[in-house]
DNA sequence: CCGACCGATGTAATAATGTAACGGTCAGGA
DNA sequence: TCCTGACCGTTACATTATTACATCGGTCGG
C-alpha cells in the first residue's frame, strides 16, 4: 500500500508512469478514449503531488500546443474526472490525480494547509456512515465530497 | 428539533427572525460587531432556504445601497462565515444560512440536485470518525467540508 | 476637546475561474 | 458515398473573487 502522503525523496517518475499505465488500462477496460491530449493533461496533473489549478495546466499546455484554450483544459479535466482518474478539490478550485483509480470511489481528501500536499484516503466506513445518516433524514445520497483541512504528518511534526 | 428540510408552506418570517435574533445573541456573546450591513446581508442570505450566490446578494443589496461592490458582499460573507452564521457551499460556490449557529460545528450539507434545497445535519459521529481516520494517517484535521449530493425527501418521493 | 488610531466601508480596477456557441476534422458504420 | 458522433479549435463571454487604496466614523488616551 502506498503511503497517503508521499515522502520527499521518492522517485516521482514511478508515480507518473504508474498513473499513466493505470489510466491506459482503465480506459481500455471501460471503452473510454484516452486521447493524446487527455493523456498529456493527466501527465501534467501528475507532475507534482500538489493540487494543480486549471489555468496552470493551461499555461503549461500552451508551451507545447499553441492552440490550447480554457475549454481544452476543462474538457480534458471533465473527462478525467468522469473516468475517476482525477479529483476536483472543491475547496481549492484545483485538481489532483487519483491514487486509486482502479476502484470507483468517493474521494476523501486530506489537505495540508502548510505545504498544500494532498493525501487521499478511501474509507468505506466513513462513506457508509455518511450515506446512512443522510438516509436517516430522508435524503438519498449519491455523491459525497469530503475534504479535510489540517496538517500533514511532516508539517505537524515540524510545527 | 427543526426538520432538516423545511416543508413547503412554513412561515418563513419565523426562520428569518429566528436567525437574526440568534445572530445578535451570538455576536453579543462573542464580542463581534454585527453591523447594519452585515445584518442585512445575513437577512438576504436567509431570504430563502436555497443556496445564494454572492452576486445575487450583490444585486439585491445594490437596490438599497448604490455603493455596494463585490468586496462589500465578500467581506460581509467572510465575517458571517467566520462567526459561524453562514456556510459556504464549496461545490456550488454559494452560501447558506447556518441553522445551528449556537454550537460551532463543521457543516454537513445535504444538497438536492433536483430542487437545490439544502439540509444541514450535525452528526458528531461522522465528524469524529473522519477526524480519527485522518489521524490514523498522521494527519491533524482541523476543518472538515462534507457535502453530499442527492435527492431530498420530497424530490425522492416525486421521482 | 483633540487627534491618533483602527475597524468598517467605499470605489475602481483587475485577476482567476469557468462556460457557451459554433465550426472543422476525422473515423466508423449504414 | 453520406451520415453521424466524438473530439478539438477558436472566439467570446459569464461568473466568481481579490487587490489596492481612499474614506468614514467611532473610541480612547492625552
Amino acid at each position: 500500500m502506498r503511503p497517503t502522503f508521499e515522502p520527499g525523496g521518492h522517485d516521482h517518475a514511478l508515480c507518473v508512469g504508474g498513473a499513466l499505465a493505470a489510466a491506459e488500462a482503465l480506459c481500455a477496460r471501460q471503452g473510454r478514449r484516452l486521447t493524446r491530449l487527455r493523456r498529456r493533461v493527466l501527465e501534467l496533473v501528475w507532475a507534482r503531488h500538489d493540487p494543480v489549478r486549471a489555468y496552470e495546466l493551461l499555461d503549461r499546455l500552451r508551451r507545447e500546443r499553441r492552440s490550447a484554450g480554457p475549454p481544452t483544459v476543462y474538457r480534458a479535466l471533465d473527462f478525467l474526472i468522469e473516468a475517476g482518474l482525477v479529483h476536483r478539490i472543491e475547496s481549492l478550485n484545483a485538481y489532483i490525480g487519483c491514487r486509486a483509480p482502479e476502484a470507483a470511489h468517493p474521494a476523501q481528501l486530506l489537505i495540508c494547509r502548510e505545504c498544500r500536499a494532498v493525501g487521499e484516503i478511501e474509507d468505506p466506513e466513513i462513506c457508509e456512515l455518511v450515506r446512512r445518516r443522510a438516509g436517516d433524514h430522508g435524503f438519498a445520497a449519491d455523491r459525497q465530497t469530503i475534504e479535510v483541512m489540517g496538517l500533514c504528518p511532516s508539517c505537524n511534526k515540524a510545527g
